[in-house]
DNA sequence: CAGAGTTGTCGAAGCGCTTCGCGTAGAACG
DNA sequence: CGTTCTACGCGAAGCGCTTCGACAACTCTG
């Protein structure tokens, strides 16, 4: 920067300013500033300028945990909050670690990051109190209890539940089973599987449906076991909503229970994408645009770090319903005494 | 730093010793140290730290394009890296922009990263060039035409292409065709395209089977056509392999003729992944340790930044041929003139 | 026991930028 | 025409660390 200024035959603070804008410099100073600029291929070094004005430029992602296997929708965040970053001149950091609120405040504190954003929030998460009190800006994808002064963006998998009840329930089903989360995301509060299970459990008697609420990993041998086991305790249960890949296990063990979809069962994901449409028969689901809330995620915390935004924003992206070829009418006649369900009972028992 | 100096009544300068350890310290005097920095919470500033030793203990990974919706394995890349990252307490900078050298020197240049990891790489890549020329340290998750010096982590693509064509010729069939990878991506030179094909047309004939090289995107629609195409016009191509999920397009394009799998057509994913087991037919094809690679790939760099490594490391992963159910026998008669294959001529006439 | 080597500590000079306060000159004002 | 503004440019003081050379106090050598 020296040599800029030298080469341009001003002072040093000049170049600077010319690079920030933060004072008014003359038309005349700034072209051959910039000129030398030019010529000496110069780029500014950006600990240096971190650490002279305290603000990184950065801003922090935490994934879930170090060796999760991110499911697809959670990778797109990412690519989506990358995008964003780039976009707005911003650096953005990956790290694990994401349950340790220490760890997360640490980034902050050590001046490596400007901001975070948050996946995978809990009811009651630690890790946002933590932020909160320290006076960090973040932004979630997500939501938690105590929404006053966050910004955040999260998919309405409440609403997707909902829809995909009526949807079910106009096709005559009466009784359906929520595939949920696993046991440990329930207990441990994340919120979008204490949504789901609120939703699906006041909103099915309302639509004449008898609620059956299963957890279970997205594992597909979790999924198969926990499906197994309601087909064979409740026959009267025609079709099963997901809230992740547990239809992987579930169509298993449709299949191993000889039972067609959708004649006999259906299914609906609230998180399809575009594998849904992969799959036989493909499945009818909820497409969330991921891209798009990483992206706006990443904006709004980078909006609140410029002081573009004060006042902090919310948004509950809402999704369609996407009939494929998984969801039918009701079955007609009950699985209990046909000879497919005596045929099935026979494979159960003999696992 | 200076409050911990006071506090512990030693010179800033011991300080900084004592976190580095670059020098030897006293343990009475460390004790003390220690004590102090535990007392007051201190964390050191990483942008002053990188400001002053010209390393910012940070890589920079760069997503193979903007808007690219990322395919799982690069996905479970990036995951890995990140993990190696943090446990080795360096941070992953993610970044867009991977086709422009220009932008990726920049991060070096401007000090925010030490290293760079490139996916994606080209047969003959300029962004490889780049950073070889100024000297920058990096690795690679793929590989380029010049290995020399360079340090890379790539999937045997051509060992994957290899078996499965070996497995095909085992089952009978003599006429495989290749879904390769997007007709852009082989004519800009994208190794793992380039090497597919060769490692294809040189083997099949050995095996006594008849090569036929198609190219397409991933994209469902694209890999339909590209299928159908095929399936009219070369009835006694009897299997195929994918380079990726063009087997979404191929298996539609299957069904829509009315053939089944794997009894009239076998199908082999040369990148399967636990997606594989989810489809029905359960997907036969390769899968990948993605996270370990992206690992590696992450503390090959570290490992040169610390200079722990001078030698260039090369891995090149080796997996196995999962065969699930969508490879069989070839099948005895021919397509060409049974009632089926008039139902599909009238099919994709009607298209 | 002097000279050479070792070990542990300190002070100070940066790293490359931002930003504050001051100074100067011309414009605007009464 | 003197005075107050405004616009623009300059110099210097940091930001919080690392690191080098110097030095003091020892421990070895022969």
């Amino acid at each position: 920067m020296a040599q800029i200024a030298e080469r341009a035959g001003v002072a040093l603070s000049t170049v600077s300013y010319v690079l920030s804008g933060k004072r008014s410099v003359s038309q005349q100073m700034r072209e051959r500033v910039l000129a030398a600029i030019e010529e000496l291929d110069y780029r500014p070094h950006g600990a240096a300028r971190a650490l002279a004005s305290g603000a990184s430029h950065t801003i922090a992602l935490f994934l879930p945990s170090p060796q999760w296997h991110l499911v697809p929708i959670q990778q797109t965040f990412i690519a989506g909050a990358t995008q964003a970053t780039s976009a707005s001149d911003y650096a953005l950091l990956l790290s694990t670690a994401a349950t340790d609120p220490e760890a997360i405040t640490q980034l902050v504190a050590q001046g490596r990051a400007d901001g975070v954003i948050l996946m995978e929030t809990l009811h009651d998460d630690p890790r946002v109190e933590r932020l909160r009190s320290a006076g960090y800006p973040f932004s979630l994808i997500g939501r938690t209890n105590d929404l006053t002064g966050i910004s955040f963006v999260d998919m309405d998998f409440g609403g997707a539940i909902e829809t995909s009840l009526a949807q079910l329930a106009r096709l005559g089903h009466t009784c359906v089973a929520l595939f949920n989360f696993a046991p440990e995301l329930l207990t441990a509060g994340y919120t979008a599987a204490l949504i789901a299970r609120d939703v699906f459990e006041t909103r099915a008697p309302e639509l004449g449906i008898r609620p059956i609420h299963v957890t279970s990993s997205q594992a597909p041998r979790d999924a198969f076991a926990a499906a197994s086991r309601l087909l064979s305790s409740e026959p009267e249960c025609t079709a099963a909503i997901t809230t992740g890949w547990q239809f992987t296990g579930l169509l298993g063990a449709l299949r191993a229970a000889d039972l067609r979809v959708p004649d006999e069962f259906s299914v609906v994901s609230v998180i399809a994408a575009e594998f849904a449409e992969m799959l036989t028969p493909a499945l009818t689901g909820v497409d969330w645009p991921a891209f798009e809330a990483g992206r706006l995620a990443a904006e709004m915390l980078i909006d609140k770090l410029t002081g573009k935004e004060t006042a902090p924003r919310q948004h509950l992206v809402a999704a369609e319903l996407v009939v494929r070829e998984s969801t039918g009418p009701a079955p007609r006649a009950k699985r209990s005494t046909t000879k497919r369900q005596r045929r099935r009972a026979a494979f159960l028992g003999a696992r």
